[in-house]
Parts: C-alpha cells; sequence; structure tokens
DNA sequence: TTTACCGTTTACGTTAACGTAAACTTGAGC
DNA sequence: GCTCAAGTTTACGTTAACGTAAACGGTAAA
C-alpha cells in the first residue's frame, strides 16, 4: 500500500504554523519533502521530522539544535568510535534537557506559592464578611 | 546590618553573561539597580530577578514572558477579582510548563533509545571479536 | 470563462536579544 | 601625576526565525 502523504497546509493546519515556516524548514535542510509537479509532497518520515522540530521548539531550542538532535536518530555510525562519540553527545544533550527540568520544576513551585498565597487571601476576605 | 550588594561584574561572573546582558535588561526595565555616583549597584531583589530571567530564558521563555512571571511574585493585587485574574494566570503558565515537561521527558525517552542502541551496537561489535 | 483557492518563487521587512566599538569618567595603586 | 581596571553612555551591527507582499501557475466549481 502507498505511503500516507501530506500536502504543506495539511501539515501547516495540523501542527499549528504557517505553510511559510514550513518552506523555511526546507530552506535551511530540515525537510526535504519530493515533488507532484511543482508542489510539495510530504511523507510520513517527514511529518515527524517537522513534529520534533515543533517539540524542540518548545522547549526553547534552535532549529541548529533540533537538528543535531534528530541526526542522533538516524544511525550514520557504524565504528565504534562514531558510536562512542554518538554516546558522548547524547550525554550531552541528557544534561540540558535535565537542566531544563528543573529549571521547569522551579517555575511551578513558584506558581504553585503565588496560588497558595493568593487562596489564602480570599479565603481570609471571605471570612470578612 | 546593611543589605548586601553587587556590582554589574559581580552579578555578570556569577550568572555567566556579560555587563551589556543586565545593562539590557536595566534598559527594558526588568531590574532598577539604585546608584552610588555613576555605578550601579544592585542589591539581593535585584539579583534573584536576574537569576529568575535566565531561568526562564533557559527554558525558551523571551523576555516579555520572563516580566510577566515575575510580576506575579509581587502583590499588586487588592480585590477579589484581581486575585482571581491572577490566579487564572497562573493556570495558564501552569499549563504551558506541563506541556513543556511532557516535551522534555520525550526527548529524554529519545536520548534513552539511542544510547540503548548504540551500547547493543557497541556489544556486538565487541562479541564479534 | 471567470472566480476562487491552493500552490509556487523571489525578495525585502521585522523583532528579540544581545554584540561590538568608540569615547569618556572615576577611584585605586604606584 | 600617571596608569590601569572597571565603570559609564551612545549608537550602530548581527542573527534567528519567520512575516509579508508581489507576481505567477494549475484546477475545480459556478
Amino acid at each position: 500500500m502507498p505511503e500516507k502523504t501530506y500536502s504543506i497546509s495539511d501539515l501547516a493546519s495540523e501542527f499549528g504554523v504557517t505553510t511559510r515556516t514550513i518552506r523555511f524548514y526546507e530552506e535551511k535542510g530540515l525537510v526535504t519533502p519530493r515533488r507532484e509537479g511543482q508542489k510539495r509532497l510530504y511523507n510520513q518520515a517527514d511529518r515527524v521530522r517537522i513534529k520534533l522540530i515543533l517539540r524542540g521548539k518548545r522547549i526553547g531550542m534552535t532549529l541548529d539544535e533540533c537538528v543535531e538532535v534528530i541526526d542522533m536518530y538516524d544511525p550514520e555510525h557504524n565504528n565504534a568510535e562514531q558510536l562512542h562519540s554518538l554516546i558522548a553527545r547524547v550525554q550531552d544533550k541528557r544534561a540540558r534537557f535535565e537542566q531544563q527540568r528543573r529549571d521547569i520544576d522551579e517555575m511551578l513551585k513558584g506558581l504553585d506559592e503565588v496560588q497558595a498565597l493568593c487562596e489564602s487571601a480570599l479565603a481570609e476576605a471571605g471570612a470578612a464578611n
């Protein structure tokens, strides 16, 4: 069965971005859809790459960093040396993500405190009536 | 006892940024150190704000978003209406941060898989000898 | 056939978050 | 008194990640 394909506006609306954004990612080499005549045709792999890019962006990664991570997924690695270097890069990214998770947890803790203060202030105001 | 203060380069080196960055934050109204003559003097509150800004930046927040969050911490809120609106904003931020945490967890999962593949490939190569 | 979309390329514009450089002041140490 | 490091202001430069506009091609419905 033929693989499912997507038009550029399919993906744009699915992911809530503009077609310009997707073409821009192509300019930068992040996706390489095939063409049907003039029109771009995206396959499942393209779609996944875009999804990964947008996930990266949500946590503040640059497009170049997104590429770095995505490239880790395809095995251009043959020998032991390359495998070790890949593992090292994985560790670097992991450290970064774990730092980010700590940052987010701190942020959430702060929000909890603010909310608790708000609610106790509201309770007090309510009790005053 | 007088509050502890910091020079601009104190904070710059503590946080690993340039003095330009800190002055830029002042231009944008994110910090307002007092002056001793010509020189800027930062107090503990200023220092904490900068710390919060940089934490926000690490998870991809814009400076404006950092201000939004930081502003939630000081109580400019008196009446019940303002308290409810603040709680609503807290919920919005919370949702965003939780999404980010999910994104990070997915990223880490991906890294785990890559590393596992690398290690099993290395084990296989080792066994082949 | 005309209208209405969807798609395309090309190209200039925009915003955030600083970098960088120049020119000047000021207090500390020699 | 001179130097030197650390500070200041002013101002133009830079990069990433698209936005926006113009001008055009294909096709499907009215």
